[in-house]
DNA sequence: GCTGGCACTCTGCCTTCCAGAGTGCCAGGG
DNA sequence: CCCTGGCACTCTGGAAGGCAGAGTGCCAGC
């Protein structure tokens, strides 16, 4: 009721023109409510307890008394950027508070130049693909103190560096396929009869020759042709080897992921097993982390704060992501998996410098 | 005081010849003891609360009065086997406990027909090596509602199937090494100077006779005297692809390992994060997990009952772990990890199930 | 050697109580 | 007009006390 009053009294004082209500945000925050949302979210963070008018003049310098922060709490509360949780008693950002919080009010963290060196003498370890991307999904856990996942550089935006076909008994071969990400994928194939030596030494070059330097998806495309270009007598050999080549390209089930940190989630919360478990169960479902992160959006940092989250089990969790690659683009994607209430500056500039370094590896490499 | 008395009569009662006291077991426990034993143990593990002697007798039919077990739990209380968390407590077991009853009380309870044959039709399903681990680390955490650990087929165990060698660059080389249980190496070798490819059929033919089907740890001694077979110019290039080969024989790090359950660890017990923590920490740790499953015994099941576990963060755990492997020898182990308090029939009938059908899905493969 | 009975102890739960923190609102001041 | 000190109110969280129930050790008797 109260506030209800007092804002359209502002508003209507602020600016006449902005007499049409109850249109969403139509009413600015001014610059010390954002003020004191900032404080709100930083205490918050920090102390994990709902904090009341008092604590915040204390702690930051408004520069005013509790009575005035009160009346900005109740301004943002009514605006649904904070949440009581019980009549008196502190003030609690909601997921929409993040959000501001986030938009606004925030500048990512970036990582000192101790940090950064670390990170980078961390990654410049690693001996192949695999160990990359192991220390990577660990530095993230452990600098950000959270759950950390990391997608392998995915299959779709790499580009064949070679194709290998090995015979390993007369009618079975077997097909390797080596990305430019270091990425290594190999098929049983099971061919029609026995496959000459000199039929697979042609088969191989000829691949070689038109997909290598492809990016994978535009790869079919390139070899539709092939069979023709052998004799008869060999296409059902050649037919059968392309079309497991496809199927491996295709495959997007192949889409790994490794996960560290989850003894950071004890750290959650109070009402433990209740916030926990879903997590969990999330976590292990791969076609889950796949499409969390496949949400993240292609340029720049995605943040994805409680219920904005689309699987329901990571309603009460933050996911901050990112995409890396070895070049200019984005080859996979990584992030970072923990409560709303996170320090979201230094989580981004963590994520964000990992991200980086990745890369540069990836594109030595 | 009083059950110190009273042990001593019962030991100088029941033959005189015990008189040397306070040697460890020395007293046999009768079979209503052991009744006793198990069935706290099983009461325990159902309701997870201590067990009273009013409740045994109500649930068990012994055949004998409350006043009568509560003599026999003193007995037992003495002996180490089971604890009260506080006077006038129901009793529960210890370590020491469950094992005594693991050894001489339980039974492995077999799967039922229909089980069996669900577990195989699951495992039928897998398309490759990584699949079927994949698919049975899950199967085992769902039957047993518990953490579910299953190492890959280990490389020490496995002969070698092919080597392979591709040149990627005039002085680049891939090597790929395929084991028996279908598992596949590569690693990039950076040669000396350029690689002919005559050079490299030869030794690509020499590889394969000499090691093939060979235990890869033999393979070493049996290519020792391979560079004297080419002529001195090749020499360096011949002893840096062995050099590489035996590397990537010996990395025991490369055992992987993969997990699935952990959500069941929110079934764990009443004082959350001060358990599950540490075990999180434990399952994030490769080489702890490796180090677990390698304490496992060649043959037959290995049950780590509480602290009998060397890793600290598991005292408050129990392991079940058991070898697996395509014909009668095991090449890698697979387990469960719960807490003490769990149905170890139930859980080593899962897994010593689950670990034969593994092992005939890949002696067929 | 088993059993019923008894006095005792301890936990877990409920209720009550109280301090503390926080609030909304009001009236007064720059 | 906005800010502020003051005030009465509300609600939580923890401490203290009380109580029922479960479980025990022990004794005397069969």
């Amino acid at each position: 009721m109260f506030s209800e009053r007092r804002a359209d009294e502002r508003k209507s004082d602020n600016r006449q023109l902005d007499s049409r209500l109850d249109v969403r945000d139509v009413r600015p925050l001014d610059d010390r409510k954002l003020a004191v949302l900032r404080a709100i979210v930083q205490d918050y963070v920090g102390t994990e307890e709902p904090v009341g008018s008092k604590a915040l003049v204390e702690r930051h310098s408004l520069g005013v008394s509790p009575a005035t922060v009160r009346n900005d709490m109740a301004a943002l509360e009514e605006d649904g950027y904070i949440h009581q949780p019980h009549t008196s008693a502190g003030r609690i950002p909601t997921d929409k508070g993040y959000r501001l919080f986030v938009d606004r009010l925030a500048e990512v963290k970036p990582m000192s130049a101790p940090e950064r060196r670390a990170i980078r003498h961390f990654l410049d370890g690693a001996v192949d693909l695999d160990d990359t991307v192991a220390r990577t999904v660990r530095l993230l856990a452990q600098l950000t103190r959270q759950v950390a996942v990391v997608q392998y550089p995915s299959l779709s935006r790499s580009t064949v560096r070679h194709v290998e076909l090995v015979a390993l008994a007369p009618a079975k071969v077997m097909l390797v396929l080596i990305t430019n990400t270091g990425r290594v994928e190999q098929r049983m194939v099971d061919c029609p009869g026995t496959v000459g030596e000199n039929v697979l030494a042609e088969l191989r070059a000829r691949l070689n020759a038109r997909a290598g330097g492809q990016r994978l998806p535009d790869v079919p495309g390139l070899l539709e042709d092939l069979p023709a270009a052998f004799e008869a007598a060999d296409r059902s050999v050649v037919t059968t080897v392309l079309a497991t080549l496809f199927e491996t390209l295709a495959e997007q089930n192949e889409e790994r992921i490794m996960l560290a940190g989850t003894a950071n989630l004890t750290r959650f919360g109070h009402d433990f097993p209740l916030t926990i478990q879903p997590v969990l169960e999330a976590l292990e479902e791969q076609v889950i982390l796949l499409r969390l992160l496949g949400e993240t959006a292609d340029a720049g940092m995605t943040v994805r704060i409680g219920r904005e989250n689309e699987y329901e089990g990571l309603n009460s969790t933050s996911v901050v992501s990112v995409g890396y690659g070895s070049g200019d683009e984005s080859v996979a994607k990584l992030g970072v998996i923990g409560p709303t209430r996170m320090d979201y500056p230094g989580t981004m500039g963590a994520v964000r410098a990992v991200a980086r370094y990745v890369g540069q590896i990836l594109a030595e490499s």
